[in-house]
DNA sequence: CGAACAATTGACGAATGTCAAGATCCGTGG
DNA sequence: CCACGGATCTTGACATTCGTCAATTGTTCG
């Protein structure tokens, strides 16, 4: 069962604030995020209106259907996004990494709610405040709409997953995408983290728990990957490709 | 198996072109369409790079994977979205329906291909031509990230049906929620059109066709849905609504 | 050390897929 | 108008994958 210690939108005196004591011009995100294409000087002037907030592990960031009053740069740590059933079936859509930007589509509630796989930075600003910047920086828009346009690639694909592919494709395609989000933000190694349990990979494809472990340790048999604490070696990265059956 | 008549963009002299007779003035998805944003003068200022484009049933407007040529306003008939995988494994991602955008990522690949499901008729733009007013235009990149963010709401639906329902919710929910995008362009009725076959219907709920023709023949004998060609009357919406588990 | 939680493993069952046979629909052409 | 043929849809019998339930092991952290 999930810990939910509470949202920080409901109760902001439990979360860290306060501005990065270096500020935007060396955040370690900068360059990965929405704001690379920014000036130097609109960078101060975002700054201005930014927020820092860090979250422990299970502390939820917003929850589905709230209204959206903030927006979110993820600097540091991993969130999972998910959506619920009434009965309480779950559903992940995705993983936040760092340089993911949440709540880009500026919707007035949030379609998912977000919560912190383990310790997390955030950049926080006021959705109306964020607002009136993007109005006036037709760049920036330009930025949101092309990483939404690639999120809609990625929802694309995770359906595709979802609704075409077994369990062992979904499990090897999952290892492989979670390598190359990695590889897109600059950490790129044969040891991909999973900062997510087993029941996180679970409801993000479609499977139960009992089948995400067998089959991971299936593959750990078969010499294809690894399993260490907290992630997995890809030894055999050829046959997971050809499992995946991208 | 698909008739492919070949993509209207290899194969140009094959499609119907032309302008409009009347115009965007009186275009019929005007109010439901991105343009509906636009001032008289900025319409005409569109009109002038619009291109007229029919497709009859199974052709192709754009493949997967192809460079993204143009983009398209659905103007009447509906569409499917597929991804295939290597092996002939299809995803439908969804159905364009009238007023609908198709391009709005403005990417440089069509990330899905686009089949007509029955005589259509589209607005094209070139995506070059169609780009350089959305750059000078802000409030209709605007609208073109509102509609990303509404794609995006419906896709994440799409992942939570995919991953976490059971056939008989797949299939109410499915009908339930073609009646509701009906309903937002203005075509209300307790008749739902399909303009898609079964197999169409499977390849988007990630079933088969045999488990989608025996659900939605249970529905009828039920009497929660009547069955017509080309189309399905919902009779008992609440008990629809239950076997959803919306 | 021990309690709580997370992951693994096995035996079994159910939902859905597969295969195969018919029925129905629909456009075409006589 | 009717008859034909292909495509689409329906239905049944059976197979398989994955889920369910339950027990066990491993891990983390006071």
């Amino acid at each position: 069962m999930l810990v939910d210690t509470g949202s920080c939108e409901r109760t902001p005196q439990a979360c860290h604030q306060g501005r990065s004591e270096n500020g935007c011009a060396d955040c370690k995100v900068r360059l990965i995020s929405v704001c690379s294409v920014l000036e130097p000087t609109e960078l101060e002037e975002l700054e201005a209106l930014s927020h820092h907030l860090t979250l422990d592990k299970g502390q939820t960031l917003f929850g589905q259907d709230e209204p959206a009053g903030s927006v979110f740069n993820v600097i540091e740590g991993a969130l999972r996004l998910t959506r619920l059933l009434p009965d309480g079936r779950r559903q992940v859509m995705g993983f936040a990494l760092p340089g993911d930007f949440l709540g880009l589509a500026l919707q007035v509630r949030y379609s998912v709610s977000a919560e912190a796989l383990g310790p997390v930075r955030t950049c926080r600003f006021g959705r109306e405040d964020f607002a009136a910047v993007v109005e006036a920086k037709p760049h920036l828009l330009r930025s949101l709409h092309e990483r939404a346009g690639y999120e809609l690639t990625l929802s694309q694909e995770q359906m595709l997953l979802l609704g075409r592919r077994t369990a062992e494709e979904k499990v090897a395609a999952f290892l492989l995408s979670l390598r190359d989000r990695y590889a897109r933000i600059g950490h790129s190694s044969v040891t991909v983290e999973l900062p997510m349990g087993r029941q996180d990979m679970a409801d993000h494809l479609g499977l139960t728990i009992e089948t995400v472990s067998r089959i991971l340790n299936r593959l750990d048999r078969a010499h294809a990957v690894l399993l260490v604490p907290g992630g997995a070696r890809l030894i055999d990265l050829s046959r997971l490709e050809r499992m995946a059956a991208s």
